[in-house]
DNA sequence: AAGCGACCCATAACGGCGTTATGGGTATAA
DNA sequence: TTATACCCATAACGCCGTTATGGGTCGCTT
């Protein structure tokens, strides 16, 4: 394997992307990507090592651009703006590819563990957010020193939404849907901002 | 197929559930319960229509279990105490019953749809909470009408962490994971409950 | 120029998956 | 006794991810 970019190797995963955005990771094979790419499924084993690493580079490929999203967020008004921001942003981008933020987020592929650098490009996302959390705590914004569970709070509220809001189909209507979970998630964003402010000191 | 239970169905469901509990939903291939379960694998087709039909099952026995803990939840101090007990309730069920967790909210058997009676077992859990929401409201302790979007916005809130607690391997140090995630879930509890208590009235 | 590796890749196969066609039992009812 | 359900085992089908085999094509060495 060379180990500069192969033509072949950006057709495959461009392919992947494509199957993975239109028709959801359960068209994800091996041998349904190779024919959209022109080749035999040994061209995915030659140049990803087989499923799980293609999987792997759709993850780097998502999270890059899920952290350029985050980082790209406009500040919201008040105290806790940019924090407020980068949370519409998170939902933003992942109502914009739900079927990639299924595999990041909600490990919808079967047999699939990522790899340490996938795992690391998520954890970069992470830390996007928490650098966000220790600026609002430097500025008075947050009652509570302990910044790893403000950052994991606000994280596993978005995340705990915006997932139920992908994979639901409560309330039937789809209008009805949409508007509540854009009522929901405002809440959720306000209720949390007010709480984290108002925290017992401690 | 009869209407009254069978035993046969029963030692199917047993060792179905004995397999995700201790083995997780990759092990849960109709030939290995089927084996488990000392019959064939039209056994499985015979007593539930497929394996959709038993992870329908699972879902259901599941949601019983998961709606008594959630009954059965010891209020907490000061306002939102129901709630607050009830969110804790739903954490330990959860972190007890992982596997079946992430059956059950993280849709990780691949093919599978839930049927509308698996559906209507997962609503009653969330209605159980959506009461509560209205209790706590009743009361004076939550500052929105919108209750469907309070209680989405809790719900939210208590499955994000606790679906990043099933799944997380971060931070590697595994005490360190679970103090963190204890102290996440205690603050997460607190600042929403205060932020509900001190929103703006609208 | 000839020979040699290293690399890329197609064909075909393996074992495992969910599912089903076939057919053999068994138990109840006419 | 015969008929009719119902329950179930065997074996197969078409998927899946993966891999053994072998052919072709470069570039390097001698």
């Amino acid at each position: 394997m060379s180990t500069e970019s192969s033509q072949r190797r950006e057709e495959i995963l461009a392919a992947a992307l494509e199957i993975l955005a239109t028709h959801g990771h359960e068209a994800l094979t091996v041998r349904r990507v190779a024919t959209a790419a022109n080749c035999s499924t040994i061209g995915v084993y030659t140049w990803f090592g087989g499923k799980d690493g293609l999987v792997d580079a759709i993850l780097i490929d998502g999270f890059t651009s899920f952290c350029q999203a985050l980082r790209k967020a406009k500040r919201g008004r008040g105290p806790l703006g940019l924090l407020m921001g980068q949370g519409r942003a998170y939902r933003a981008w992942a109502l914009a590819h739900p079927t990639s933020y299924r595999v990041m987020f909600m490990n919808v592929v079967p047999g699939h563990t990522p790899s340490n650098q996938a795992i690391l490009a998520g954890a970069e996302s992470f830390s996007i957010l928490r650098d966000e959390v220790e600026t609002c705590y430097l500025r008075g914004e947050v009652a509570s020193h302990d910044l790893d569970a403000v950052a994991m709070t606000v994280w596993g509220m978005v995340h705990g939404l915006v997932s139920i809001e992908i994979t639901s189909a409560y309330p039937p209507n789809l209008a009805d849907q949409h508007s509540l979970h854009n009522r929901s998630f405002d809440l959720a964003l306000q209720a949390c901002g007010r709480g984290l402010l108002a925290l017992d000191h401690q």
